[in-house]
DNA sequence: TTAATTCATCGTAATATTACGATGAATTAC
DNA sequence: GTAATTCATCGTAATATTACGATGAATTAA
């Protein structure tokens, strides 16, 4: 117990939740802004940003990073994050085909 | 520990993360996926679509009770549920805006 | 070489999530 | 009234998430 029963359900449904969940938390929204917006994005700046513990927002790129949503290369003493395109593209037409979708019904049934 | 300092985030961050926590399931994305779609919305409806024990359907229901996304009426012996149209509107706008977001950079830096 | 910086990873603790069975309240059917 | 149904809630267990400090590897600066 305690673990999602993917097998359950559609292969879409999976994929809509596992990008919900790798956003599902305000630190990593802020990340996910900040590389759409600025060039600088080694994870000093991030933690500068945020105010939490360096081990902790390591811990958040690692989330992204294994959902595909960022990458990261080492430069030097640091290590520079980037969004990967790609998976962003795949996230924002996975959710948005999902958010999109209008309500149907003519009435509420309750 | 253990708890997201929401503090130190905008209010904004925070409301996009709740909302995708609210939609982190897959669960819950069917949920959501059949209230969009069908009149028939009672609990009992959900179980057999889902085959998760009666117990934890109700749970993921309650779930997105909390988040406002639904609302349950009890219509007899059956509880029925529905989308909160304005609610879902609300996630539409939150999450929709930040995930239109263009990359915003010429280059990436990695 | 030595010292300082940067960051990933480990260990740990607190809390949250996911899931189930059992129970009981409320309603309907008999 | 009695039995059957529907479902919310409780208790419990397994696992995941969030967070921190400590450590150490890698690189740069001195």
């Amino acid at each position: 117990m305690g673990t999602t029963k993917t097998r359950l359900f559609t292969e879409e449904a999976n994929a809509i939740a596992n990008f919900a969940r790798a956003i599902a938390h305000p630190a990593r929204i802020t990340i996910i802004n900040r590389l759409l917006q600025t060039e600088t994005c080694v994870c000093g700046d991030f933690v500068e940003d945020l105010g939490l513990a360096q081990s902790t927002v390591s811990q958040h790129l690692l989330a992204l990073k294994k959902a595909g949503i960022i990458q990261g290369t080492v430069q030097g003493p640091s290590t520079c994050y980037c969004l990967n395109p790609e998976k962003w593209n795949e996230l924002k037409n996975s959710l948005g085909n999902f958010i999109h979708q209008e309500v149907a019904l003519k009435s509420m049934c309750c």
